[in-house]
DNA sequence: TTGAAAGCGGTACCAG
DNA sequence: CTGGTACCGCTTTCAA
């Protein structure tokens, strides 16, 4: 046997007997033989694997949008090579000198990240696909929810059960994350008190850095020292909701009969504490993303735009008419 | 310039003279030269990538072990190709079938996975370096903190301060993770009891499924049906801990007053919790599993053994003495 | 110090 | 349907 026969044959490619397909199958598997993804790749020019770019391991959003990724990846036989990239500009210069370039991959995805501009124009200038999960961004592809509308649905829900106080508890847009979404999330805070008659007090934008314990601390302290306190809380992420509620226990108050809280995301977390909630599907998105980017390098079709990223209102028990 | 020298220049290999080497690492900027991965890596016989298996991107334990493992080997320049293999015999098998032997790593680590026989054998085999984090399996060398002692040490907090009616909120060694962890969890713990005199009652050994949500619904049970309210739980994990707690407030009770809780992890929503923790350091597991492979690839030292991964008790708020 | 040339392990074109 | 054979882009040995 060749090695042309035997590479064709082990491929699925035609121009091979059935037979003769059969045995080198068989003779493969035998021998254990696995072609090598370096000689492969060399002679086809392709890699087969993606890389991601993630902030983090650690935080749902990212590990949820890597399970989709890999579930469509693995279909194709795609492998799956992850960058993990801090909000240090240092580290992500690192990548962005070495690994990015390094020709491992045929794709690239990011998630949520705020490139600086030389960051962005290295992405475009590479040949490398690339799609932005989490928050698009000028020049990269992006795909994700509708920020603006959908924290305005969640403010709306909040406002249709007669809050007028309303504290939104956002995420810090300075912590290397795309600020794009917190951004767009106040505004569609903003958008839906205004259109309701309610007057924005920027007192009641409160940071909670996108995480569980800083939004406890920071809802502690505006339970301890507002004058009035508010009734409902609309927080920009599930994780923060929930330590709004932590916080609202630790004043011994109730939830919602004496605060109603809403949060963004879906996270499996919120299912333990009855979380009202608007939900996003990570996963989703990151399968969308892989399916699309597969379909153009096999030359089917040409630079997608990717329609907003569904959400789905879940009512559960943390919130309720204002008191 | 012939591209033996520019390959030389480039890696910082000798035999190059100064002035060559800078006019080529010039060259090479400009030009945004980054070579092949695929082909140094055929010529070489060498990827510079390390494969890790994982049970799943969204939960803690692996996802921290990765925050080791990436930093480790982006000092040495090399990069991360991550298979998530569910509990799903299926997907396993495809990717032992596939990926695994696709020499796309030159090494390989697995997050605590209950390998059948026919796979350890296939690792075993195979002359990838490998090492499994958490929990280690025959023929694979495993790096991960002591099973029995940790769980041991857990107890005798508890029973030192009172306690005799002990609820063991274990994970179910049935799905999929490897075994010998909940196993020895139990163990130690029964050890701990059977020193102090307390006898074994296997109706405190509740299963939580190292989910929150999970040993919130067991936990909520026990409570529920007891003649005789336990006086304490030990969580194998802190997760599970934390529905301990939940379901301690589902029922009126107090943490620690009329309930005490400990776990094992050091998880980062314990702290919000107050839970007082036996905690291990998965980022460095994964650190020294790296750094260790990396020696090995290099020729230094060969099969290194290793030793126990430290443990740390951190004392909070959610254990108390026995009312 | 530098260059020439032989692979590394496959793929793909072309001829038989 | 099958085999021969130039590469793929880089590393490495050997000479110059």
């Amino acid at each position: 046997m060749s090695t042309a026969t035997v590479s064709r044959a082990l491929r699925g490619l035609p121009h091979v007997s059935v037979e003769t397909r059969d045995t080198i199958k068989r003779i493969a598997a035998e021998l254990g033989y696995v072609p090598s993804s370096n000689a492969s790749g060399l002679a086809r020019g392709r890699t087969d694997a993606f890389g991601v770019l993630v902030p983090s391991f650690t935080e749902w959003f990212g590990a949820t949008v890597l399970e989709g990724v890999d579930r469509e990846l693995r279909k194709a036989n795609f492998d799956l090579v992850i960058y993990e990239i801090g909000t240090s500009a240092q580290q992500r210069e690192r990548v962005f000198n070495r690994s990015l370039l390094r020709n491992r991959t045929d794709a690239l995805l990011a998630l949520c990240i705020d490139f600086t501009p030389v960051e962005r124009e290295q992405l475009a200038s590479d040949d490398l696909p690339a799609v932005m999960i989490g928050g698009s961004v000028r020049g990269i592809r992006g795909i994700g929810i509708d920020e603006r509308a959908t924290a305005r649905q969640a403010t709306e829900h909040l406002l249709a059960l007669g809050h007028h106080d309303i504290v939104h508890l956002n995420g810090n847009p300075e912590i290397g994350l795309n600020p794009l979404v917190a951004l767009g999330r106040r505004k569609g805070f903003e958008e839906a008190l205004t259109a309701a008659g309610v007057a924005v007090d920027p007192r009641r934008h409160v940071f909670g850095d996108f995480s569980l314990a800083a939004a406890r601390t920071a809802m502690n302290a505006v339970l301890a020292t507002s004058a009035q306190r508010p009734t409902a809380v609309f927080a920009s992420s599930d994780e923060m909701a929930i330590g709004a509620i932590l916080a609202a226990w630790d004043h011994g108050l109730r939830v919602p009969d004496d605060l109603s809280v809403i949060g963004i995301d879906g996270h499996p977390l919120g299912v333990s504490f009855g979380l009202t909630t608007l939900a996003q599907d990570p996963a989703g998105q990151g399968a969308l993303a892989v399916s699309t980017l597969l379909n153009e390098l096999n030359g089917h079709g040409r630079r997608v735009r990717f329609p907003r990223a569904p959400t789905t209102f879940i009512s559960r028990s943390t919130t309720g008419p204002a008191p």
